[in-house]
RNA sequence: GGGCCGUUAGCUCAACCAGGCAGAGCACCUGACUCUUAAUCAGUAGGUUGAAGGUGCGAUUCCGUCACGGCCCA
């Protein structure tokens, strides 16, 4: 909405704020010391109520003004900090005549430092009688209605502390997310792993199949990519001796946006020497049980509408399997290639001249396979052609020693035993530049550096990714990425895009 | 990229189908009020209806275009 005038509400606020000002009332002080978070008073009131008066033991409590209601001589405001959220009694015999007049002018959105004991009102609640009450930050921009909040999409994600102001729910998920982290984090310490810390600008983009972001380096002199993944880097410290590492960090794919993409999203990838991937699907069963219930108090979690359990045995089933007996594809149809790609086009599949059967399978499997995939499943069994970084079977060289996790209907993890044959690698890179030359933009650059590093020799290794910001959906009951990530990538309005 | 839906006061929403002075609640402002909690009572004020066009005597409403967003599909 193009506005040159400011609106009258706006212009009132700092009246307020100049009239404070003009009576040398600091408007943005930092002399207000903190004693007590709402949360240490609530568990005072917990711990021994019968101690606590009006008078005694004083709280210096500070936190933004979320309603006032006024009453001529006295008013019950709420306020909140990062613990929660309390009430007020600010009376003028109490906290004096000027002092009282100056707080007349405070506004809901206010910053306000608080001291006084505790009392109950007349319908049993905890509140704080104010002795002293003083401004710790004025705010001019007038916030959301008090009972519907900030519901706008829109503008919850482009101004989200306004969603974080208004919408506890909002608050909630975020702190979930943090704790998720921690927890893996945790999980992973606890068994050994080195955290690390690896190149987000790469000068070859390795590790996954995406289109990355470009950027230039102007003293070097040469074009980088943002990482569209760890994955070489971290198995390049592997062969350096660090057995053991991990990283939580983000990636970047040049990509649309939906509700399950944001351009840059949060991975975890580790890697395991001596473990295999049967090693890695057993760990990430207890490592999803532990987050789960560290996080949601349960292993058995409940999204959008579907019960998901964390505690039973993830089932495990093959590619093929899964095509035959939830996709209903025969095994007829996936051995003769000509019938495999008339059927994929039928079911919607865009069959471009570079495709290869492996990759119409793997494609066939997420439109006709993965949507029903809801209860967490560990599926293996991948072609050797959509799996370029994966060691192969020792029983059938055209699949490798790969899986994939998919719970709701998401992919949440991909993991396999590393490929640490240099000549083989090389040559799966070499297919992979040939599709590269016939115009797939995602198919895996050449890493020459990267196949000299493993002639020097990786150990056997397993190695995995998972998806931080589709687990934290299924934490906290996400339908849409934007909700687990605080500022979701959208495009700008009102002003012009800037441009250097 | 395609389909559907949305954009009206600071916020949440009406009015649009079938064109006729753009309304309400909360917030704000004034007054009353020292136990409220979506406080109450009385009064006031607040609008380039996302943008620029078209059709009409008249457009928030109908038409096409554009911008941004949401959901679904690719």
């Amino acid at each position: 909405m193009a506005k040159d005038k400011t609106s009258e509400l706006i212009e009132k606020r700092k009246k307020k704020a100049n009239s404070l000002r003009d009576s040398h009332i600091d408007l943005f002080p930092n002399n207000f010391r903190v004693s007590h978070t709402i949360m240490d008073i609530r568990d005072a009131l917990k711990k021994e109520p019968d101690r606590l008066t009006e008078d005694t033991p004083v709280f210096a409590v500070a936190g933004r003004i979320m309603a006032i209601n006024r009453f001529g001589k006295a008013a019950f405001i709420r306020f909140t900090d990062r613990t929660g959220q309390f009430q007020a009694y600010v009376r003028r015999d109490r906290v004096g005549d000027e002092s009282f007049g100056f707080f007349k002018l405070f506004d809901i959105g206010d910053f306000v430092g608080l001291k006084g004991g505790v009392f109950k009102t007349k319908t049993g609640e905890w509140t704080l009688l104010a002795n002293e009450v003083r401004l710790l930050c004025k705010s001019t921009m007038p916030l959301p209605e008090k009972f519907h909040g900030l519901k706008d999409p829109e503008k919850r994600y482009r101004k989200r502390y306004i969603d974080l102001i208004m919408n506890p729910g909002v608050r909630d998920i975020f702190i979930k997310r943090s704790l998720i982290i921690q927890t893996v984090r945790r999980f992973l310490l606890e068994r050994d792993f080195l955290e690390v810390e690896t190149p987000m600008m790469q000068p070859i983009p390795g590790g996954a199949e995406a289109e990355p972001f470009i950027t230039h380096h102007n003293a070097l002199g040469i074009d980088l990519y943002l990482r569209i993944a760890p994955e070489l880097y971290l198995k390049r410290l592997v062969i350096g001796g660090f057995e053991r590492v991990f990283e939580v960090n983000r990636n970047f794919r040049n990509e649309g946006v939906s509700t399950q993409h944001n351009p840059e999203f949060t991975m975890l990838e580790f890697y395991q020497a001596y473990a295999t991937y049967e090693d890695l699907m057993d760990l990430t069963e207890q490592m999803l049980r532990d987050v789960a219930s560290s996080v949601t108090g349960s292993v058995i979690v409940n999204y959008q509408g579907s019960t998901i359990n964390f505690d039973k045995k993830f089932k495990r089933m093959t590619l093929l399997s899964a095509l035959e007996t939830i996709g209903g594809v025969k095994p007829e149809l996936i051995k003769n290639k000509e019938k495999l790609f008339e059927f994929a086009s039928v079911k919607g599949i865009n069959i471009t001249k570079i495709a290869r059967p492996g990759k119409v399978i793997t494609k066939l499997f997420d439109v006709l396979v993965e949507p029903h995939l809801i209860q967490p499943t560990f599926i293996t069994g991948y072609p050797v052609e959509v799996s370029p970084l994966s060691r192969r079977s020792d029983e059938d060289p055209a699949v490798t020693e790969r899986f994939e996790l998919f719970i709701a209907g998401k992919e949440i993890a991909n993991g396999f035993s590393e490929l640490n044959d240099p000549q083989d690698q090389k040559r799966r890179f070499l297919q992979q530049a040939e599709d590269r030359a016939a115009g797939d933009k995602e198919a895996h650059f050449m890493d020459e550096d990267y196949i000299e590093a493993l002639e020097y020799g990786m150990p056997p290794t397993a190695g995995e990714g998972i998806g931080i910001d589709r687990l934290v959906m299924l934490l906290t009951d996400a339908a849409s990425i934007r909700e687990v990530i605080f500022f979701p990538h959208m495009k700008p309005k009102g002003s012009k895009p800037f441009s250097a």
